[in-house]
DNA sequence: GTTCTAGAAC
DNA sequence: GTTCTAGAAC
């Protein structure tokens, strides 16, 4: 951090040595043919500040080069005092990220967004010859196309101190003369800027844009001057009040409020509340188009809810349907009431599917999808809704599970960050269904046959629901048998969907191991690892530790600490055992409690001791279940996983799946037990996710980026029983 | 555990 | 074209 702050010692010569130049980075964000390179020379040409332009296309000795290099020519040159244009598409918040870490707290960033419509952009890349980056002709198209569906604007929540944006080229050439006359001396106010124009069609684009909701829930800060302006005219045409539960509603949801003054949930007044509860919202199965008995439907329906309710822990199950007249609704609500289902695990509910949350207030994790066959968009109701609202990032994460869907069937889909409902709705997961067809227009018509029709019915439920209770289960911990147990129970059943297949398997072997587990505790279990010559480093320091005296900070008759020599964190120190035969976790046995504590204490002070260097940090102390390294060593890692160590998957998921062991898991489940259950090593290829907010990220740079700035609480498991370690926690 | 690199993904 | 992953070698 300290090596980007910018040199306030020696400012450039200017000869006003009174005022400070205050240099800026300037983000522009737009699709190829947007017009960056231009505007930069624009300004360049005419602006009295110095100014860097940092273009990624060219950064490489004319070649293209990488995001590091641009942000360390950055860094050179605000050090010169030089204000800098980050010249680079830009176009998600990950690539921002970075750059907003750029300067002191005193440099202000600002964004310039070309946001002109895609054809222009690829018509002027498809024309153009000699670009920069090699980015010309039938390419360009490509590449444009393929970055529109990725497009996330700017927001003044991710550190921007003001933001312009330009949609068509005479906004374009405003902003040129702005920052064209931005002297060094001068500033400019804050804010956004941009989207003034009034007419229709222009103000369905900001409801649309209106819609879109920020995930922290502080989506009122960042509306633009316009935008608030048509928020604040909608409200006092319409009469009523923004409602308390959401953030700002469009005009559709407004007219929805004014007619539902209630939601309607048969559930106490807690299920609305913007809590963090897993839930799943799922629309009712083959009543719509498919035509299935609303009355054989709804018995169904309360008969699955009713089943799987005791086993979905503090999570919710939630019907949904569009309308308050819906019959399916009626029906269910008043048969759950009839067998005192729990109204805080189970409650139907008014409102789209696609908005609960931005409309609703009602936050659902997981969405279900009354899919067909194909796992197609289209056709019309909620599943033409989901694909909709979700956009193509749903499309092709669902090809990459599954092509097709059999009557009865799930298939699970994480939802990519991407997703405008992940980021407006907070979905994490979508889950396909199909149900039985009795509509003799559409494909596989039962013609009637409610015994088959009841049954394949039965049967999507229970996948859904299995399906969902696996999504909660795999974000937990894993911590007791029980909760292996019930992971055991919750094995989804969703064919066609290999690797979610693959991931439940793994989790009935691992379990079945643990199940075994009590059998062998008192056996010496033989591990027959052969280690390979790479794999004795640590060894090598407990047998002789006057020979790497340079890394050892610590020694005990029982453990000796060292740095880990790749760190993947800020901090990341390993307690080593140093008795004889313990290679690793497998190898503990009930008489190695008090050493486990003893690691786990020394473990501890280290964490307390960074922590009075640094409160900001947390920690995790645990043991790899599968480590690479032999010699039983306890990890004490920072959570924020800032290091250029940590480069692959296996790096990030060895300390972020349950392949951790959190050190006090380790210690209860060997004094339990008497020794530590072997786990599966499916976990180290699992999806990426962000450690705080479960988001998934598609590779290691755009997780590191979103990590680097993502500040959602941590997952409440981790919270309980000292698994994380922090100033808070520590009672300073 | 890391490094190297082919080839997939973008 | 570059970026990124994943597997082999160590």
């Amino acid at each position: 951090m300290e090596s980007m702050e910018i040199d306030r010692e020696k400012p450039p010569s200017t000869g006003e040595e009174k005022n400070e130049i205050n240099p800026i980075v300037l983000v522009l964000m737009g699709l190829p043919g947007s017009g960056k390179s231009t505007f930069c020379d624009e300004v360049m040409r005419i602006s009295p500040r110095p100014w860097a332009r940092v273009c990624q296309d060219t950064i490489n000795n004319g070649k293209a080069g990488t995001k590091n290099q641009c942000l360390s020519i950055a860094v050179n040159a605000l050090r010169d005092g030089k204000s800098v244009f980050i010249d680079r598409c830009n176009i998600s918040r990950e690539q921002r990220a970075d750059f907003l870490k750029l300067g002191g707290p005193q440099t202000e960033k600002h964004a310039v967004v070309l946001d002109l419509p895609p054809k222009l952009c690829i018509s002027r890349s498809v024309k153009r010859t000699g670009h920069e980056g090699n980015l010309q002709g039938g390419k360009a198209a490509a590449v444009v196309n393929q970055m529109v569906p990725k497009k996330e604007l700017p927001k003044l929540s991710e550190g921007f101190n003001r933001i312009t944006f330009c949609k068509d080229e005479k906004e374009v050439k405003e902003a040129i003369n702005v920052y064209g006359s931005f002297g060094p001396l001068d500033s400019l106010p804050s804010g956004c800027f941009g989207q003034k124009n009034s007419d229709t069609k222009i103000q369905l684009g900001i409801m649309k844009f209106l819609k879109k909701v920020d995930p922290s829930g502080n989506a009122g800060s960042e509306l633009t001057v316009s935008q608030k302006l048509i928020t604040n005219e909608i409200e006092k045409d319409s009469g009523i009040q923004r409602a308390k539960i959401g953030s700002h509603p469009s005009g559709e949801a407004l007219e929805k409020l004014e007619k539902d003054d209630e939601p309607d949930i048969t559930s106490n007044s807690g299920a609305i509340a913007g809590d963090n509860i897993p839930t799943l919202a799922f629309p009712s199965i083959s009543t719509a188009d498919f035509q299935f008995n609303l009355e054989k439907a709804s018995d169904i329906i309360v008969e699955k809810v009713e089943e799987f309710v005791s086993r979905i822990g503090k999570a919710r199950l939630v019907l949904v349907d569009l309308s308050h007249g819906s019959k399916i609704l009626s029906l269910v609500k008043n048969k759950a009431a009839q067998k005192n289902i729990d109204s805080s695990k189970f409650f139907t509910f008014v409102g789209d599917i696609t908005q609960l949350r931005s409309q609703r207030g009602l936050q659902c994790n997981v969405i279900a999808n009354a899919a067909n066959w194909r796992l197609k968009p289209g056709g019309g109701g909620v599943n033409a809704a989901i694909f909709k609202a979700a956009g193509s990032s749903l499309e092709i994460a669902t090809k990459e599970r599954a092509v097709t869907l059999s009557p009865g069937k799930s298939v699970i889909v994480p939802l990519p960050s991407s997703s405008p409902l992940f980021a407006g709705e907070g979905v994490t997961h979508v889950i396909h269904v199909l149900g039985p067809n009795m509509n003799p227009q559409r494909p596989d018509c039962l013609k009637d046959d409610y015994v088959k029709g009841c049954k394949i019915l039965r049967e999507a439920y229970t996948s859904l629901f299995e399906g969902f209770v696996s999504i909660v289960k795999s974000q937990e911990v894993i911590t007791k048998n029980d909760d292996l147990k019930a992971k055991r129970e919750a094995v989804c059943e969703s064919e066609n969907n290999k690797k979610y297949k693959g991931f439940h398997e793994d989790f009935e072997h691992g379990v079945s191991s643990s199940m075994d587990g009590t059998k062998i505790q008192d056996k010496k279990v033989n591990t027959s690892k052969t280690w390979a010559p790479w794999t004795q480093a640590l060894h090598n320091v407990v047998t002789d530790p006057d020979k790497h005296k340079n890394v050892v900070l610590d020694m005990s008759d029982d453990v000796i600490v060292i740095n880990d020599a790749y760190p993947k964190a800020q901090r990341h120190v390993l307690v080593l055992a140093r008795a004889d035969g313990l290679d690793s976790i497998a190898d503990v046995r009930r008489e190695h409690v008090s050493l486990l504590k003893t690691m786990h204490d020394v473990g501890l002070k280290w964490a307390e001791k960074f922590l009075d260097e640094n409160k900001s940090l947390s920690f995790r102390l645990g043991y790899h279940s599968a480590p690479s390294m032999r010699q039983l060593h306890l990890h004490v890692i920072s959570q924020d996983f800032n290091s250029s160590h940590l480069k692959n998957k296996k790096h990030w998921n060895s300390f972020n799946t349950p392949f951790f062991l959190d050190s006090v898991d380790v210690i209860k489940e060997v004094e339990d037990v008497g020794n530590i259950a072997s786990k599966n090593d499916k976990f180290l290829s699992m999806e990426l996710r962000c450690h705080r907010c479960r988001s998934a990220h598609p590779n290691i740079p755009r997780l590191k980026s979103h990590i680097s700035y993502c500040q959602a609480p941590f997952p409440s498991a981790l919270l309980q029983n000292g698994r994380l370690v922090s100033s808070e926690g520590t009672g300073c």
